[in-house]
DNA sequence: AAAAAATCGGATAAATTTGTCCGATATTGT
DNA sequence: ACAATATCGGACAAATTTATCCGATTTTTT
């Protein structure tokens, strides 16, 4: 469904949320220790979330990555997705045709429209911050 | 969503589905030209279909690919996708985590099933036939 | 029996994604 | 100023997916 890149985005800043709430930031160490995930790649992810504007970075030591607390509730899952694994998965077909649209459809397109709509909707209504209580409630976990 | 193995997969079966109805045969390069595809690679899928059973392969001149015309009702898509995708896309989690369950969420988890729910009703419901009905119908199309 | 036409299956190559390494750059604390 | 510590960014490596090639096998036709 998403790349492992994204896979990594997601779970970064729902684990970059929770400390950001509390005011502190998560080194690159701290942050792929805590998702599970391969030191040197996750800096690549979170890079490309510091671009894309949605996470920030502080070089030097106490440096790390943090999210603005007022930016908290603004960041949806539809941001991460669209940062790191583009907008394919709203807008390509499902059976993977070029031309394929509601006036050339593919055999599989209204079916297929449904199930991605409802993706997308999902992805643009679930904010970090809703993820990032399941954690606090020690109802969630980010790892294995 | 799917591999690219297994959009050819789908479109392929579609595609003989509509000439199986006709009690003709495909060969590999009437196939792929006809959903155009690369033609050694949609043998590969061809023969993953074959030996699920899925297809029925025939060796020597006027030789090719069918489905008994008793089986084009049977044929959903769920059977294609797991033949070639396996089920990682039913039971896989949307964050790659692999112990996640109901007793273990990922933060995503239940957000996620409802989707992955829907797509795989969808995809169990749906058969070849009525899709390759859509191509018979002149409605929908198989290239680019 | 031989030639032709089709799939089968293994080896290989290309492309993409995933993952690693390391010097450069920026920031903090002494 | 200098040393320590963090991210940045480019080059490289490994793994996976996608795609190609070609001889072997099976079947039909002559």
């Amino acid at each position: 469904m998403f790349s492992k890149a994204c896979e990594y985005g997601i779970r970064a800043v729902i684990h970059l949320a929770r400390v950001s709430e509390k005011g502190e930031r998560g080194s690159l160490k701290q942050v792929a220790e805590a998702i599970d995930s391969p030191v040197a790649f996750t800096a690549k992810v979170l890079q490309l979330l510091a671009r894309d504007g949605i996470i920030f970075s502080v070089h030097g030591p106490t440096g790390g990555y943090e999210i603005p607390k007022e930016n908290l509730t603004k960041i949806y899952l539809s941001d991460i997705v669209k940062a790191i694994d583009g907008d394919e998965i709203y807008n390509g077909c499902g059976l993977g045709l070029e031309n394929c649209n509601e006036k050339k459809p593919c055999p599989l397109h209204f079916q297929f429209k449904v199930i991605r709509d409802d993706l997308k909707e999902m992805l643009q209504t679930t904010s970090v911050q809703d993820l990032a209580k399941g954690l606090h409630d020690g109802m969630a976990f980010l790892k294995r």
